[in-house]
DNA sequence: CATGAATGAGGGTTCATTCAT
DNA sequence: GATGAATGAACCCTCATTCAT
């Protein structure tokens, strides 16, 4: 439930459920709302349960509607997925748009990381899930995007013509921070502060390999 | 006494399927290895298509055999997969094992990783499996006994009061030699090439953390 | 709410099914009767075959239905099994409660049993099929509360410290009245003749235990 | 285990398992007798689970055996079966046979009650079997067979031109006693005290209908 | 906006049975 | 006298999806 940011932070001016601002729908649900529901319900299942393994009528329960309902506003549980994605994949597609009118000096790759890094917070849960469910992901339509994101985010950091060793670095600089949203958890600590330090070291794998490039 | 191996010791080492001996037997019964051949369909298949979405007949049909002489070598599907752990775990087993009867030096440490890059090269499809399934992986009896294995690991190279960084480094190296396993595959370059470049950014970042480490 | 009406309010009274509306639809939904068809072949079914010996596609195929559709209405098979009981042991349990508001006189047995008779034909198939799976409704949910209500009911004409031939007569009279009903298909005579017979031999039996107990 | 009788009160020269008589079979199963001990299994897995479902490899895996070595003692599932009833049956078919050769007096009558209390008691696992799973049995091959010495025992002690309630008093009889095997286990007592108990009550019915009856 | 009822395909699993060895 | 390996049929059940209302 906390995890599901799909929305900003928590739905902020939402009446919280139970608490109808008074004289509200007598119906108890939100009226309208009924499709980001059902998105914030799948990517919580998703990302717990992985997507084979969340079926629709779970999905449809814990909303307490029929499936049938979710049919009303998705063509089929992929594009539930797949609807995920495009709310959620937006703020790395304006990291890569703002990237690629960069300069590619030091500061800037640091400055993606930053941004990276804030961005990764924020869509979590989306993360978590594709992490942890690549093989089904692969297979589905979001997969190839969603690879295609990923190298071209590398692409930003990286120089095509560096040693193996420092593409590794920057390779290793995003899978860095990929890792510490999950790994971490088992690691003692205030989560702010772990951020920070993955971040250091993402920065500072980026730094070693641009600074090892000949010719940078 | 039983009739089901279920259990399994494995009866050899891990011969890959490979070519039947030529000239064979045409049709009905090749021998003994039907154990073992299910086991590499089901390993090439949970690791293509990811577990969930393999089924027992996909299995059976391409070993030319029945559903049902699946459930005599094995009990259940989970029971499949596994056997597969068992088998491809040892290594990395024995290298825990070996580690923890070594003195905690920056030496030991980066003879870790060689000997992990090593080991992760010969259970690769097991590894990408995981990494791929790990939704799956998770809700399943073997993925908790998975995670200890890795936190053992992290803890072999990790001090434990190293700063935050630190830790986050040595998480990283381990991280970055999985990730390489399979980004790199999009990465030009002959493979055991790639393989040392990995495993020289590991040991960079092992070797940074343990120097960063104060009174060591 | 819950797309399964599983638990199941019965919609009516135990129609049966007989002919369908003479020139109704011919084809699809035979409108909302199909919980009670379900329920009414099964019972068929189970009573003729057994419960294990009777699968959900037979069923299914003598209502022109899917196994699917049965799944709609019924959670499990063995609901479908528990829900023939709801259905069909009110009558015993309503025979049980007006029992338990009477003085323990002869004439109230003997009310009772007479009671019982004809709560039997109403439920004969029901009973049928108790009497002849009772291994399986055994294991059953269900079997332990058709027990509960056998004890009950034989609570309600045997005096607890009666002499044990007494108690005997008791149980005797009550198993005389199951056994009626199937074995004495075997006997010429009018049906309505022969449950008349049994009632007199029950009544019998509960009036001598009666008499002879000391003390009544 | 105690509930079989098949082979006498306990095999009683038998070796117990685990004690092989100093230089005896080195394998711990004592020889020749596998037949006789699938029986025994398969009656009391029979008897306490029902006929469908116990499997071969329920029966198999409690003797130690494999489900084919089942095979080489009995031709079919129900083959097992139908030796059991073999093996139990001759106690009644002896009493059958025994009253048929005697005159049809109310002394008779009651005699032929006791020693078919005897008969029960000797076959009780058997019994409370076929009592269980009517269903079942009624399609095999050996349910008819069963039904019929039912019918010739009750014309032992019926008359057939009785009024119809005698006739009842003398289905009754026997059912009375069939019942009292399984229902009196939930009332205390001595056992021999409920037999007794529950033969006094047969043949008091036994006698009411003969006295009864007409010209008798 | 949503439901009630249903479907077709497929899932994993279990069974009695066979047969070469 | 028994096993190891396999089969074919059937089982209960779940799924994503559809469509008239």
């Amino acid at each position: 439930m906390s995890e599901t940011t799909a929305d900003g932070e928590t739905p902020a001016g939402t009446t919280p459920v139970g608490v109808p601002p008074a004289g509200a729908a007598p119906k108890r649900h939100r009226r309208g709302d009924t499709r980001q529901r059902i998105q914030d319900v799948a990517l919580e299942l998703f990302a717990e349960q992985g997507y084979e393994k969340t079926s629709l009528r779970e999905i449809a329960e814990q909303l307490e509607v029929t499936k049938a309902a979710l049919y009303y506003h998705f063509k089929t549980k992929e594009d539930i997925l797949v609807s995920l994605f495009q709310d959620l994949q937006r703020p790395i597609d304006e990291l890569i748009e703002w990237a690629d009118h960069q300069p590619r000096t030091l500061d800037t790759k640091q400055e993606i990381l930053r941004r990276y890094s804030q961005a990764l917070a924020d869509v979590a849960p989306l993360f978590r899930f594709m992490q942890e469910n690549q093989a089904t992901v692969r297979e589905l339509s979001v997969g190839e995007s969603f690879k295609d994101r990923m190298l071209r985010l590398i692409d930003t950091i990286k120089e095509p013509d560096a040693a193996l060793t420092d593409q590794v670095r920057c390779i290793s600089a995003l899978f860095t921070m990929h890792a510490g949203m999950f790994v971490l958890r088992d690691v003692e600590g205030d989560p702010e502060d772990k951020r920070k330090a993955v971040l250091e070291v993402a920065i500072d794998l980026v730094t070693q390999a641009h600074t090892g490039t000949p010719g940078v």
